[in-house]
DNA sequence: CGACTAATGATGTGCCGCATCGAAAGTTTG
DNA sequence: CAAACTTTCGATGCGGCACATCATTAGTCG
């Protein structure tokens, strides 16, 4: 787009393409005339270029099916199934592989706790071993994915490298970009986990009408993830969103308030005592919800710089406290009203704890997109 | 780009038009045969474009040429000629007008003092003025102008009306763009000055190499402008990099380390105590040197969150106060290593006080861009 | 003045998308 | 059961665009 580049007349057919594609994706199976009509094409000339992807692989028949009257037309589908992608999510207690077509939807999932202690080492074997059961379940070798993204703690550079500070035990410094493409010949692309989250919310979740987004991850570990002009935005240094880095934002040691709250009963278990916290406040505890109160006001500061900064559409509440989102989300729009200069919409994350994974996804086939429609979709099937 | 469109052959030529004019743009005239190889397509198919090119008056014609053997080619080069954009900034002090061709280069200026004191409508007056008077300097009509885009301070909706608080008296809820739109019948757009100056450090100034730039504006006021991938970002709201809104962040108050500075002379006139200040500092007085150091740490902790937030490749530091910023640059690296993950590099601006109407016009020739691009570049001569 | 060089202009070819029209494949109706 | 109707399918001809090739032109150099 930017570098000036001859266009070939062979350049229209690519183009046109595309546009066939992109008027397909995500539609129930459409024919020829309606095609045309989608797109502005003439119909003789939409169905050399629908012949042309029926060869290539990219779109597939669905013979005659039920219509009204006159001769019945063929219908075309985009071929989803054309290719896969894996959206991986390694996290601090599990590893969550999910398994999808070029449509995004979800064909396999594979689910593998790991200890939280576990070391880098441990934790990429169980990656592997999560993956390989994942394809066996659905039946594909590895040649058969086209793009793999990979979602972990702590930001991550442009080569694919954690850096920096991590929740994760030894986790600096590790490349599951290098340790996958031994087994992977397809492009590996590493996230961090939070920005992942930030992508599955404007995909599927609670912020699928906005451009601008701030998603904020609050549970245990706190994070942010930035979508701007739709497009999930790393930073130079990969380290976007990490405003919690700075001290005068207390989002470090913010729920602390909560897990020490005064009268948790220690037959709680210690991944359990948010979860007691918020059933207390909820029963009129005032010692809980004095603690959440002290919460919000900490994740608000951090959130308030966000949004000043950015001045998003929505902000999107995630991570494990945004299931009692009722407790958080009038305080905390409050908070930002006194902080901000426009508050902006505040939402709680629709997603469960599969949003990483799902982030995953997109951004695999986003990458995919953007690769394939540069390039004027090249026949699948010689991959 | 995004809606499916059909490609009729006739697109070819316009993206050909568009690549042609692309590799014209900026370089020194060119031959024929040149500019094929620069496009990358054949010499006939590229003598037909240029000629269309020529015939709209996108381009013209530069007679033989020192050459040295053979046949002597005729030479092409954008007609930057063709037309002309305004970039206004409406400062405290002073009106700045500046009138370029296509390419951006300067090809008339005015400048018109204000009261600081002066309301909206003697400063709009005084913005007529100065338009007026540069138009009359380079003989030109309003209808020669393809856009304007005017730079005020305070926060910019999408409308162009500017909103909430702002350092200009009355200021709030003005629309210059309204105003001006009497007057001229291209499209007139108004921005925030700090993200102008922004523009302008990237286009000309101290960030040329950058896609992600914080700008940050030193002086009496304090505030951010934010180029991301390339790209200004205006945020939802227009108030993007508003970050000194946020009490924790002593944006507002920090000025006053400098210009309450103990020991400043009663003679001395309220613009020029900043520079008292720096000068006195450099000459080793204490109390300048304790307020130049206050004042950097309170800068310092509104830069770390837009730093943190967005992770910059750089942070440009303009505004006045950056004319003494041998004496701000190092103190401020060193606090935001202390705040920071990863410190950008800190470069000092290279423009001065035209900055904000420097960007001003980049912004208005990037819509022109953007408008021609996607449209083929229709004939000029026709408007 | 002739040889060399590089741009110019003209011609023919192939590809692409469009408009048009007859053939085909169904449904509806009497 | 057959005729009328509706809609899709397939083929043909047309015009536009870029390309390759080659003769022509306009300079410089020896």
């Amino acid at each position: 787009m930017t570098n000036p580049a001859g266009a070939d007349v062979s350049k229209l057919r690519e183009l046109n393409s595309v546009s066939v594609v992109r008027a397909m994706r995500g539609q129930p199976p459409a024919t020829v005339t309606e095609l045309a009509d989608r797109v502005g094409m003439s119909r003789p000339g939409t169905d050399v270029v629908v012949r042309g992807l029926v060869a290539d692989g990219w779109v597939k028949v669905v013979e005659p099916d039920g219509s009204t009257v006159g001769r019945p037309a063929r219908r075309y589908c985009f071929n989803a199934e054309a290719g896969h992608v894996l959206g991986v999510d390694v996290g601090v207690h599990k590893i969550l592989v999910l398994l999808s077509d070029l449509e995004g939807h979800v064909v396999h999932s594979h689910r593998l706790p790991v200890e939280p202690s576990a070391d880098p080492a441990a934790r990429l074997d169980a990656v592997d071993t999560a993956i390989t059961q994942c394809l066996k379940a659905a039946k594909m070798r590895p040649t058969q994915i086209w793009a793999v993204t990979v979602g972990v703690t702590g930001p991550v550079d442009s080569t694919g490298r954690t850096t920096l500070f991590t929740p994760l035990p030894g986790w600096a410094g590790v490349s599951p970009a290098e340790h996958l493409a031994a087994r992977f010949t397809c492009p590996i692309l590493v996230e961090n986990d939070c920005k992942l989250a930030a992508v599955a919310e404007r995909w599927q979740g609670a912020a699928q009408d906005a451009d601008d987004i701030v998603y904020v991850l609050a549970g245990i570990r706190t994070g942010a993830g930035l979508i701007i002009d739709g497009t999930l935005r790393r930073g130079f240094g990969g380290a976007a969103g990490e405003i919690g880095a700075l001290k005068a934002v207390r989002w470090d040691s913010a729920p602390e308030h909560i897990e020490n709250c005064p009268g948790i009963p220690s037959s709680i278990h210690a991944d359990d005592r948010a979860a007691w916290v918020f059933t207390e406040a909820r029963a009129g505890n005032r010692d809980a919800s004095t603690a959440i109160r002290r919460y919000v006001k900490d994740l608000a500061v951090g959130t308030a710089a966000l949004v000043l900064t950015l001045d998003p559409q929505v902000v999107v509440l995630g991570g494990g406290f945004s299931r009692s989102a009722d407790l958080i989300l009038d305080p905390l729009a409050r908070e930002l009203g006194r902080l901000c200069l426009r508050v902006p919409e505040i939402r709680a994350s629709s997603l469960g704890a599969d949003s990483v994974a799902l982030g995953a996804l997109r951004v695999a086939l986003d990458h995919l997109d953007s690769q394939l429609f540069t390039d004027g979709m090249p026949a699948p099937l010689t991959r």
